[in-house]
DNA sequence: GCTTGACTTCGAGTGCGCTCGAAGAGCGAC
DNA sequence: GTCGCTCTTCGAGCGCACTCGAAGTCAAGC
């Protein structure tokens, strides 16, 4: 990898309106995570003000949406947040927020799962009963 | 099994307390469920005026927190619950319902895993980096 | 017969996570 | 230069699923 071709790799820098289409969020989404500190930072603005979001942004902003799609709520990614931001050193701290989450979602994940199996048979009932009637 | 085991079958009924620590809700929340419809029928009452659950009521209860635990929102349950108190007759309509459900259900269950294996990669690079500090 | 405590109804309040709308600025196309 | 579009900030509103509190009733135990 030459030197070169980290100084030329196209820097991107999207709209938020390409940024939500590229994040599956919308416009709102996106300004309320950076209000509520859910962001790294506050993102980059063009002269005129708007926001400018570059593949870092996206990247970070591709981690938030898996912690919230696995059930995290909005002020626990904030604490996450909160310790990449502060930057080195913190790391055991990270991570134990990381395991204490993974954790709980295995457990919800069982749960469902178990609960998924007993909506089955119930469906498998209900398909038996129709299709033999009385 | 004889009918002595039939008609001799303890009849339980409990009180909202008891079943409240049987189904794992809150009294609050089961009188809630009640006035929102989600229940088949009205719980029946002794002579005070307190509710009295049978084993049917907890048995269905039981399906509901099944169906809540699964993410079906308490609107969808209602419509269930409205399909099976109109008796026999509307099976597809209730077969129906459960399938979608079940498909969502599933879709979710796939799109949460994948998420966490994400998390777990991360973790693992968290792992990586506090164990061979530089 | 009085206290205690579990229950009743009813309506209001809470927490979460967006979601929306108003009012205004910047900029490219014509 | 003005139209139309996308963006800006700010604050209010919403949908969901509970959750809570007030005020009152009832039955059992002392």
């Amino acid at each position: 990898m030459s030197v070169a071709t980290q100084t030329e790799r196209p820097r991107v820098s999207l709209s938020i309106a390409e940024a939500a289409e590229a994040t599956g969020l919308t416009t709102h989404t996106l300004r309320y995570y950076e209000r509520d500190g859910l962001l790294l930072d506050v993102v980059d603005r063009a002269s005129s003000g708007h926001r400018r979001y570059t593949e870092e942004d996206l990247g970070w902003i591709r981690m938030v949406t898996r912690l919230r799609g696995t059930g995290m709520p909005i002020r626990e990614v904030r604490q996450y947040a909160d310790l990449v931001r502060a930057g080195d050193g913190n790391e055991d701290a990270r991570l134990a927020l990381l395991r204490a989450h993974r954790d709980r979602v295995r457990l919800e994940l069982a749960e469902v799962a178990a609960h998924l199996d007993a909506i089955e048979l119930k469906i498998d009932l209900y398909e038996r009963r129709t299709s033999t009637p009385t």
